[in-house]
Order: structure tokens, then sequence, then C-alpha cells
DNA sequence: ACGGTCTGTTCAAGTAGTTTAGCAAGGCTG
DNA sequence: CAGCCTTGCTAAACTACTTGAACAGACCGT
């Protein structure tokens, strides 16, 4: 019926009476060539009609879309925090992220077990094609050939929170030596020396769970008279407060326990109660990520809060950098970001 | 140095060994014309070269880009999972949304404040010709007249949890009649007959605590014996605490209250606290929303539980249909989500 | 031998814009 | 007054792909 609703350049032109490519020239910002009464015509003619350059066709002439396919599910609180500093740091530099989700907040996806769809979901992004790409750990690890295959297309890919020798992509990830040890340090300076850890059942896609053990055990060991011991949950069943009663019913008690995530600090506290142990006057503990329950623990539980804007908006950063300029032949790496110990009431001196 | 990363039509026609019109045709489903074998050959060439359809050209040519854009910012678990619903209806479609957001979990975003930022994010999604667009109801106030815009470029617009009169866009809301009334019936079959209703400040923002008052006080007068009193906060401040304990101070304290938000339920219970009633003994409460610490209230709030995930995916549905058939011609509108009492332990029967 | 069908080709134009090369008019210099 | 440069603009080719028209060769039946 009516002509075209959205208003082209060839709109701009005509009413502004010169050619489209003068046009086009003019409102890229080119008016060297031009004179000035003809830039301003054009400008307002542009403003007058509502134009708009439309992204898609410069997409397909230059390659480059200004779009950054994101691939995290909205599990927790954490990943939405994620999710913003991504949103923040492209919107400065005028690009937006393109979201693919699966599962919600109560539901963790599982792409191991559905690869079609999480194929199906890369390539709804590619099609688009997106300059690069954002993807939490899952992913990371399911689809590992497929990483190959963006790597050799020119697609940076920068994988969150999983540290992996995979030579296809940047990764970003909390510094998980810089915490413990802060957590270490805390633990001894409260004059604590027999120390436990109690980590997750350390299956591979929970490479931070071991490297939080792993930094941690090192970090008390500095300490010349304080000694570690670790403890795993089972690698079948979810008893965590089982294996905590057993930790704290052995012989040699620990007088301090640094539960690898905020769950495991849970189980030590059930553990603690049923054990007529009381925190932090009989025990100190310290978790791992402050997720929404840990304020309101009785005792508030001293924490690790790790920072999910800021490992977002360095994730979104890596991917532009290796677009334009500063890391384009880099070889790849792994930025580490501090996070923060939180102190509240689960933590007290040791006895003597 | 090499030659496009990308394959391109031509690559997988010259592989193919057929001209670029017929791979076109037939990697679109056009096999009338061509040999059974031939088809073969070319698909298989372009699934040898991981060719894929570049949907930025599809996109410049049908006006379409299976791609709509959501304004809608990660608040709270809510609004997480509102954006959980659209995505997953639209990626049954095959669309995908692009996000556009501005805040995060703990800084709820004004765009009543600036303006010129909301006008920007808009136009990201616009230049890259989104087929629709999903908003919350901030944005659907702020930008009143360039919804008038959108309407005249044919880009159909949905508002969520914001029923306005404005005849530019459709909208989907919870069913806040349908809600209260079983609210009411809840309290009434209870046998309690004296009932308070305790809203916020009622803002222009806030459509729905009018609503929800309004439908509310409807349902009760239901009962003819029954009374409703309506509490609002105060137009300045947030206090709370202060109307609550007005409230059950009042010469004829109501039996039961309901509130219009957790928030308040919150509120009353810490005026209940303060006067020494005891709930649900003394006093029945209920709630709005279902937010995050209403389980772990003492005791459990009863409270209406929205359904984030069916008004997401109603929102996207709408888009589609409008975009695609059903909905084309028809006038705009508004869908009603229903909500779900969820009974918990703080509403008892009425003292006699 | 002739028309008809099947299978494929090439050509051209379209989508919305960018970019390179080049042309014409005018002023300036030698 | 020719030669040159600058200013101001345009035509045409390019991006990746779709679509329609026209056409050509092989094979079929009559």
């Amino acid at each position: 019926m009516e002509p075209p609703r959205v208003p082209r350049l060839k709109d701009v032109a005509a009413a502004a009476n010169v050619s489209v490519s003068a046009a086009s020239k003019i409102l890229r910002g080119d008016q060297s060539r031009f004179g000035e009464d003809t830039c301003r015509r054009v400008a307002e003619a542009a403003k007058r009609l509502g134009w708009r350059r439309n992204l898609l066709v410069s997409g397909i002439q230059t390659g480059r879309t200004q779009t950054v396919g994101v691939m995290i599910p909205p599990y927790d609180s954490f990943w939405v925090n994620v999710l913003s500093g991504i949103h923040r740091r492209l919107a400065e530099a005028d690009y937006l992220p393109i979201t693919v989700w699966q599962g919600d907040l109560d539901h963790m996806p599982h792409f191991e077990a559905d690869e079609q769809e999480g194929v199906r979901q890369i390539n709804r992004l590619l099609d688009r094609r997106v300059d690069g790409l954002i993807m939490w750990p899952s992913f990371g690890l399911a689809y590992e050939d497929h990483l190959a295959d963006l790597h050799e297309k020119n697609v940076p890919v920068v994988v969150i929170d999983h540290s992996s020798d995979n030579p296809f992509c940047d990764a970003v990830t909390t510094n998980e030596t810089q915490a413990t040890k802060a957590v270490a340090k805390h633990l001894l300076d409260l004059g604590h020396r027999r120390i436990a850890c109690i980590s997750t059942r350390e299956s591979k896609s929970q490479t931070w769970a071991l490297e939080r053990r792993d930094a941690f055990e090192n970090a008390v060991h500095q300490q010349p008279d304080a000694q570690c011991m670790s403890w795993r949950l089972n690698p079948i069943g979810s008893n965590g407060v089982e294996v905590a009663r057993e930790l704290l019913g052995s012989e040699l008690r620990p007088s301090a326990v640094f539960a690898v995530t905020d769950h495991e600090a849970a189980c030590v506290y059930e553990a603690a109660a049923s054990l007529g142990l009381s925190i932090p006057a009989d025990l100190s503990v310290v978790g791992f990520a402050d997720l929404d329950f840990a304020v309101s623990m009785a005792p508030p539980l001293s924490t690790v809060r790790q920072r999910p804007l800021e490992i977002g908006a360095h994730a979104a950063s890596m991917v532009l950098d290796r677009l334009n300029g500063p890391l384009a032949g880099e070889p790849l790496g792994c930025a580490k970001i501090d996070a923060d110990l939180i102190l509240r009431e689960s933590t007290g001196p040791a006895r003597r």
C-alpha cells in the first residue's frame, strides 16, 4: 500500500537533492570533499526523515556486525551479574550481545546430554554473523571441536570460569589463588593450625574446585607448623553432611574449615550442629561464592565473593580487543579476576 | 592472506560443480527443477564446507531478521524468568531475542531520568532491524511517543506488566483480578470479615498496585457482611512499618491483611511483632509476588506467585503472531496470565 | 524429423548501502 | 591561453544472496 515505512538512503538523497553516494559519504562523516551547505542539507534531511543506517548492510559489507554471541544460562545471580557486566562493556563500544539461554533459574541446562540442541544454538548465532562469542564452561567443554572450527573462521571465543588448556579460546576466571590465599591468611592469622578443606566431587566440569583446594593447601603449607587435611564429597550421591560429620568427628578435629563452595559450608554447619559444636567458638568456617543464603545463615557465613560484573566486563573487553587491535595477533590467554573475602561471623580466633 | 574463512555460496556451487543460482535454489528446497543427483551433490558440498546461509542478507532482502528486541533489566528473579520464557518461545520459532540491559540485580535503572540513553538503546536495536520489541513497563511509559513511531514503522511492540490505554502496543500482564479474587476467597473462607489491604504509593509506574487493591476490594465486597479497609504507603518516604503499625493499632483492627507486595507484607510482620500480635493466630497475612525472602519469613508467608515464564512466552508469542499471521490485522489487546496462590503458614482461621 | 519435457545454464535485476575511480567546472599559475 | 589543481559531485562496481526470465542440450514419444 504505502511506500516503504523505513526511510532509505535514497529517500534522504532525494530529499536533499544529491546523489546517493554523496549522501552516503556525508553521513559517514567524510565532509572534506563537500560543500558546507550540502552537508547541512543532507544531515537535516536525514534527521527529518528519521533515517538510520541499516547495520545489516554494513554487516555484510565489512564482515562486522558489532554483535557478540553470549551463551550463558541465567542459572543464578552470579551469572546474571556476569551478563550485566558483558552488556555494560559491550554497550560502551556500541556493540550488542545476543544471548542464547536454555533452562531457567531453577534448571541448569545439560548440554552434554543434548548436543544437537547446543549446536543449533551456536548456529543461530553464527547465522547472524556475530563477531565473537562468550561462553560458559559447560559449553566450552562440550564443544571443544566446534571451537577449533570457530578459531579457524576467525571468530574469537572467550570462556568464563573454566581455565582449559585448549588452544582455541581465551578464558577469564576468578583468581582462585589470590582468593584462597586470603582465606588461608585470615585463618592462620586467627591462630588456626589444624585446618581442613572440604571440596566437591571435583568432576571435570568443576576445575575450579580442584584449583581452589590446591591453592588453599599450598597457602596453608606456607606456615611451617600448620597442617591441612582435605576431604572430598562422595563421587556418587550428594551426601555432603555425612562427609562433613565424618570430618568433624575424626580424631584430630580441625579448628577451621574452608569449604570450596557455600553449599559445602552449609553441610558443615549442619554437621557441626548435630555434633553440638558451636560456630565460631569451636569451629571457624569459610565458604566460597557468597550465595544468596550465606548472609542469612546462623551465624552469617564468612565467604569469598567473586566479581561477576568485572568478570563479564573483562570477557567482553577480551573479545573486543581481539576484534580490533590490541590483542589481534597475541597468543591466547587466561585473565584472572581477584575476589574479595567477606568477613562475617563464622570465623573466630583459635582456642589455645 | 587466506581466502575468506567463512564459505560463500559460490564456494559451494563451485564444489558441487553447478551454478550459483542453481545452488541457491536447491538449498532453499526448490528441488522440482533439478535432478536428484545434483541436489545430493549440492547438499553434500554445503555440509562438507560447513556453509550456512547469511541471515544478514536474508534480512535486508525480506525485511525480516528473525530477531526480537527485548528491553528488560535483570532486576530480580521475576524478570530473569520472564526473559527465560521469551527465549524459550522465540527459540522454538527459530527467532532470537536481542536484549539491552541497564543496571543490574542491585540497581534498577531509571530511564525517566536519562531519556537520551534509552533512545540510544532503542536505536541500537532498530539499527539491527529487529522485527519486534518487548519492553518492560518503565520503557513503555517513558517512550510513549517513540512507540507511535514504531507502530508507524510496522514494528510490533508488546509491553509486559503494564496495561496502558495507549493505542500503539499490545500488553501482557498478570491477571490481577483472578489472583486477588483467589486471595479474597481464601481469607473469606477462613472466616475473616474485617480485612485490610495495604498498598504502595501507587505512583503512575505502579498501575498494578492500584489494580490489585481495586480488584481485591471488589472481591471482598462480594461477601455482604465483610468489610475492607485500604491503606496506602506515604507518598514520600518509605516508612511502611509506620503505616502498618497505624493500621494494626487502629480501633477496629483487621483480622487479616492483604499486602499488595511481599515488601509490604514484611512491614506488616514487623509491625505485628512490635505490637505483640502473633501470625497467624491474631492476624492472617497474604503477600504478592513470592519474592525470594517469602519462604524464609517467620512464619513462611502465604503469597501469590506470578508465572513469569508463561508471561514471557506469551509476550513472545504475541509478537510472533503479529509478525506472521494470526494477529496480523487484529486490534491491539492485553493478555492476562493467571497467577497462583501459594498457601504457607501466615494465614489461619479467624477468631470468633 | 518435430515438438515436448527434463535438467540445467546464463543473464539481469533486486535488497541497502559503501567505495573507488573519474568527470566537469572553476580558479590559479606560468 | 594551456596546464594544473581543487572543489563538488556522479557512475559503476562491490558485499552475499534471491529470484525470474530466457534459453540450450539431451532424451522422449509420435
